[in-house]
DNA sequence: CCGCTCATGTAACTGGTTACATGATTTA
DNA sequence: TAAATCATGTAACCAGTTACATGAGCGG
């Protein structure tokens, strides 16, 4: 008895992407990706249209290839087996990779300020609150255009963009204040 | 001439730690990695022997082997070059994949809500709120084993873990308010 | 006509995962 | 003494990256 198949999360990210959009092709996805505010899923040829391939393969999607005039488009649509994979995959149960405290690469590498001189470490933080301003810069024109009002779900991922750009200022705000506290080296 | 040789997320982490924790071997990084609250960094031993064997090559740390009795242990230290390719890393200038959104898996599935049925988005809601108090807990018990007060960027990433939770548990609630909004389906 | 974007892919590489192997030491 | 943990690694696999190739259509 087969074990049911277990999926990468940028597979099944592509697999939510397909539903969300409706039936599109890789460059599709991966222009979507490319434009989001998230550096997380590169969307790199090399990944994506083989991807696509492999979730064919497994049945998750189909394919139809298109031909307006003489340029060719190939289409993918989700099944019912690729949905139900989607929604196995966003649980619950939620699987344990899911249950974490997120990725940031600013956290990362505060943790190993200690390394730097005093005035180096307030280089930094500058650039970290310069950085964030930056994100939500991106995050911003990111929500405009995809104009929430189409789904909740995509205005509460616009919206957790937005918190999560000012939750870390606070957060680089008060590592500021403990630098500072330190100041007299 | 060469260019400079960029090292990966992991490596320049890793790089980090053993400059945190002093010479250290592999293991003692491992483990570091697998009791995190973070599941960004499995600590497998494919990755990590053979990571460390990658940067000694490349002279950023230094291998020393002992044996107390029959018991090996090889402990790496990080040289003034594996220094200073760490604080290239932290920046700044800041690498591109830094100014990012952080990654929550949690959002990456809420995006994908829409395809539930309303009962199954408000069973997700909860075990999402789950997730974020186990996750509250272990990021609790990494804060008592590693006692901040070692140094304040220690304490500051124990404080973004903490924040961070709180502050997806805000995100959820109003996830959760969105859906009742719409719970005549 | 030149260069840019659209659009689909492949080839080579490599970093990280899973699983296994080995042996010493500690604990039940 | 059996099982668990400490500790070091290797081998096979594979997903994702970078870079390249190809060709259609479009704007200056």
């Amino acid at each position: 008895m087969r074990t049911p198949r277990k999926h990468s999360e940028l597979e099944c990210f592509t697999l939510g992407l397909v539903w969300q959009l409706g039936p599109c092709s890789p460059y599709d996805v991966r222009r979507h990706m490319q434009q989001s505010p998230s550096t997380q899923w590169s969307g790199s040829a090399g990944a994506i249209y083989p991807l696509m391939q492999r979730l064919q393969r497994r049945g998750l999607l189909v394919a139809k290839s298109e031909r307006n005039g003489k340029r060719r488009r190939k289409e993918y649509t989700v099944t019912s087996k690729g949905i139900a994979a989607l929604k196995e995959w966003i649980g619950p149960p939620l699987s344990p990779e899911a249950v974490t405290v997120s990725y940031d690469p600013l956290r990362s590498r505060a943790r190993f300020l200690g390394v730097m001189t005093p005035a180096q470490r307030r280089e930094w933080v500058e650039a970290a609150a310069a950085a964030l301003q930056e994100v939500s810069r991106r995050v911003e024109s990111w929500r405009q255009t995809y104009a929430t009002g189409d789904d909740p779900f995509t205005a509460a991922v616009n919206r957790h963009g937005e918190l999560d750009v000012q939750w870390r200022q606070a957060w680089l705000d008060e590592v500021q204040n403990s630098l500072t506290s330190i100041h007299k080296e």
